[in-house]
DNA sequence: TAAGTGAGTCAACACGTGTTGAGCGAATCG
DNA sequence: CGATTCGCTCAACACGTGTTGACTCACTTA
């Protein structure tokens, strides 16, 4: 045969995004210590020394398995604001991408991933803040709207109470609304 | 001399706490993984092996470590509840007991934490809910209102926002104030 | 077809880890 | 006082880790 059946070039590419799918996965369910250039290396179906070859090092991979998402409000008014935020919830209990589990399931014990998640987090939080009634808590109030929906996050994702994992999160939404309301209002 | 100034017992014991304590600084500053025994060791100026001869191995002195604190709520009316957590926040963003962000520290990398962190805020929570006003959602209402406030608390303690960081505990609750009164109504 | 490139493997190193067992020496006890 | 307990240290083992360099061989290219 002179012709195989996928180029030099298309191998390495594969093989390049499979090592880093197989990252993605355990890094997002171990965090950052506990997944093994070794384990990811054998999802991937190769060698070690590829791994390393490919990234250069352990934190390169796990620096290039993340991805930012800016995900950030574009309303004006404070009811389109609490509907977007809320919005969002659809995404976050249960179809976070993997990239982003990844960031904040090693946010505790990596601070690498901790700066990463911070400065995720300010850019969230002046997105909302810029989209909240003038005030001079605007930015406070913006934090305090991030943290929470943060906090339900992870509560569901990774602590994964069932108290949350059993209601839709349309419910949540739905509860939740009159309270993100309350903390638009400038006086509350 | 026949009396020595500290009885055996009376050493061990003091050993005993020393290591202790350095191991919850150590647990609670980098998590489980990353405190190494030898570090601990260091910390209280002992030997490693002294350690491992005291406590038995790395997870028995990890539980040791950590100490639940049920902190329930006694509220029986929705006004005293939401001024009853929204006291807990003085303690949360800056007083929290280190056994306890021991606990936090480690819940996203490693399952026995997690579990451990799970059935604590379970306990919260069904304190919760026994407070509020009856209705169907009185047990999700109730894990909103604890997954809030830890995702507040994770952003202050461990992702140390400044935006949280700069502000007074009692500006934080006079602004949830409002928003937790919302959440706290069957019908908001 | 012959030389060269580069994907992928193999075996090993250097290191840090939790953990162990033998031993020393001072406090206890009869 | 002599025997013994026990707090504590020392030195080491066994293992898993990230990382490296030499090597193989299929594909590319001239």
């Amino acid at each position: 045969m002179s012709t195989p059946r996928q180029s030099r070039a298309d191998r390495r590419r594969a093989t390049e995004t499979r090592i880093l799918d197989g990252a993605r996965e355990l890094f997002s369910e171990k965090g950052f210590d506990r997944t093994t250039i070794r384990a990811v290396a054998t999802a991937a179906g190769v060698d070690p020394a590829l791994v390393m070859q490919y990234f250069g090092s352990k934190r390169e991979l796990f620096t290039q398995a993340v991805q930012a998402f800016p995900e950030l409000p574009t309303a004006t008014d404070t009811d389109a604001l609490v509907d977007q935020l809320l919005a969002t919830l659809d995404i976050k209990l249960g179809g976070l991408p993997e990239g982003t589990l990844v960031m904040l399931r090693s946010m505790l014990t990596d601070p690498a991933a901790a700066d990463h998640v911070r400065v995720t987090l300010d850019r969230q939080i002046d997105g909302v803040s810029a989209a909240l009634p003038a005030a001079e808590d605007a930015e406070l109030r913006a934090a305090l709207f991030v943290t929470a929906l943060l906090g339900v996050t992870i509560g569901h994702q990774f602590l994964r109470l069932d108290v949350l994992r059993d209601a839709p999160a349309d419910r949540i939404a739905a509860l939740l609304r009159p309270a993100f309301k309350a903390l638009a209002e400038p006086q509350g």
